[in-house]
DNA sequence: CATGAATGAGAGTTCATTCAT
DNA sequence: GATGAATGAACTCTCATTCAT
């Protein structure tokens, strides 16, 4: 999981060239057809150098991806703190705000987390799953009882299976964003930002809605 | 798309070795990482048939990605027919249950799908995935055009953003049962088979009411 | 053990050249610093085939080896049954002549076995040595009980003690033929045919007669 | 040969730290397949150093090496003068216990002898084998001379044959200790020490005695 | 003087594809 | 029409050596 101090000591801009362009092949490629060979000739370095740095593939993978977690999960925590106040419609407009910005921002984060869903052998592919998905329903659920706590819900409401749509539908929502093919209905690949946040705020809606009368 | 005549010639049992070889590989490694060699020797095959019978690896996987496009199609279609008369919440029901239903005999299709939305350089990638979410939400946009119709519906409910999170709410159920990884809050992964129609009603039934008063 | 049927259907000039390059790469370097690339590059062949052929580095390195030590029990066991009727002395002599004579025609199958002893990562290293060692002792043992069976050894000899005596003398003659800088007090390396005769009956004497009076 | 002044100034405990380390990865790998690497990584100093004291890979061999057969002349000095007087057959038991000795105590050293026996790039090899043939010949030789001098040979013996053969039997001896896999018939290698001494014993009869009335 | 980051050649191995049989 | 031998590029990974610090 921790590279080599010798890369931690390289100036900044190296690193995060090679950061960058390991996530752009993991996220393209995958991790099994992701190449090393194709990661040192963009960034310009020898290829012993990947190797002195991480130990092997899988300790590059490992340390790109642990990375991009990190930086989802400050990202995260930020929103719930800085909405802590406000009724549940507005906290999860800002948190599929939140991951609309951050998904522009690193769209490679997303597409390798996508990626490392659909792959079988990716090293601690199931720890990593798993530990993702807790915490991201750990999120929404914090999010659910507080707005219980605070009345905003009806009685019964079955707060498991909302979490799970609140999750699937954002998800999808943020897929949609950075996979032009997983736009169905929405039109929201080519929206302009006003377009976009009338999508958001469409989906929230409907998302504490429903549909039946 | 189409094999080479050869191909369609060839006694239906090797057919469907061959189709079942290639499924499975492709949908256990993605699409470049699956391995021909692998695929011919599990059939017992020469490795320049399958070059005649399908020109390269591109047209092999097109070949069998379509095959299993068309199999879920007429399942869903089956579906429609025989529910055409009942509520929306009993289609919706009947749809996930056939959609899991259709996962666990063919488990290798739906895997195939997963790995198709995260690799980027499968070939027609972009025009596969655009169909495939297109046919989706024309399938779930008819059945809740139907359920507007009947008066099942509330008044000025989004019906684009309706069909998003189904969808994606179904599609994420879908995973979950095929990867215990994703099976975040709902003990989907393990459930025997009350519990996992208790699981479908739950859903749906939060798919249709909401959270709100 | 066995190649591919592949190799052996090639055309057997190009099997023997195969043959020959890899005994050479290997019995020059060992196992582990034996070059495949070196092969194939000497033979002229693509680097793919050798895999194809004896599917990784240590089945080629196997195939090789086995084939050699077919190649000397052959010859030995020629050696036992044309001298069966002679004395001690000139089965041993005959043993030892037959020995240099193999290891001039084949200089490469006697180095190889000399790397053989040398390294330890070697493939089945331990059964391989455990079972030459074995049939090299058993074949100097019936030598030796048939002599002691006709009366021609003192009483009370130990035969153990001979017989390693003996395997261990001629091995370091044949070494000494092959390496130059073994060729201790002996003059071997460069003898001629009639001095290497003289020097092949002089150690079989004294192996036979001691030093002491 | 001759290491940087720099090496001979580092502490004591430092140098044998390395000469340890480097002889102990020669006598595991060989000359070609030992890794730098693996010594500093072993030892804890940088890779730098290496080259700083010794040139290349091939000068710290040559050190090591050499410094080997300066501990084994040594030792057989040693033995030489403890037993000036002492009648032949004893002498040689005592040459072979203290090489049994000297290998039990330096395993490496021994290995590292047959090591540089098999392997064909070594650097100096050539000049390095022949050496020390030379010199345990000498050493038999002279041991022999004694013995003819003081009458406890028999008249007509020949003494090269003679070297040959206790050079090559005792060096066999020592080989079955270290190999597992050469102890053919002599049950050399998990002998306790009675044991061993009744061997040694035997086969120094043995060479001395030959089988012939 | 010691350090260890950088290098790039070379290692074994896999693979899609071609084509003579 | 079916075969599978041959190919060579690409893969991950290791290593001795250099040299700026």
């Amino acid at each position: 999981m921790q590279p080599n101090p010798t890369f931690l000591n390289l100036p900044e801009e190296k690193k995060r060239r090679i950061e960058g362009a390991a996530a752009d092949e993991f996220s393209d490629n995958g991790y099994r057809s992701a190449s090393i060979n194709a990661i040192v000739s963009k960034v310009g370095i020898a290829k012993g150098s990947i190797f002195q740095y991480f130990g092997d593939k899988k300790g590059l993978f490992l340390f790109i991806f642990g990375q991009s977690v990190e930086k989802v999960k400050a990202y995260l925590k930020e929103v719930r703190d800085a909405t802590a106040d406000a009724p549940l419609s507005i906290r999860l407009e800002e948190t599929l705000k939140a991951g609309v910005d951050f998904t522009r921002k690193h769209p490679v984060i997303y597409r390798l987390y996508v990626r490392t869903l659909a792959e079988k052998e990716i090293p601690f592919r199931s720890e990593i799953l798993t530990s993702i998905r807790r915490y991201s329903l750990e999120y929404l659920g914090s999010l659910l009882e507080t707005a219980r706590d605070k009345g905003e819900l009806r009685d019964g409401v079955n707060l498991e299976a909302a979490c799970f749509i609140i999750d699937a539908s954002m998800d999808r929502f943020l897929q949609a964003l950075t996979l032009p093919h997983m736009d169905g209905g929405l039109g929201i690949h080519n929206a302009d930002e006003d377009e976009l946040n009338r999508r958001i705020k469409a989906l929230c809606n409907s998302l504490l809605s429903g549909v039946t009368p």
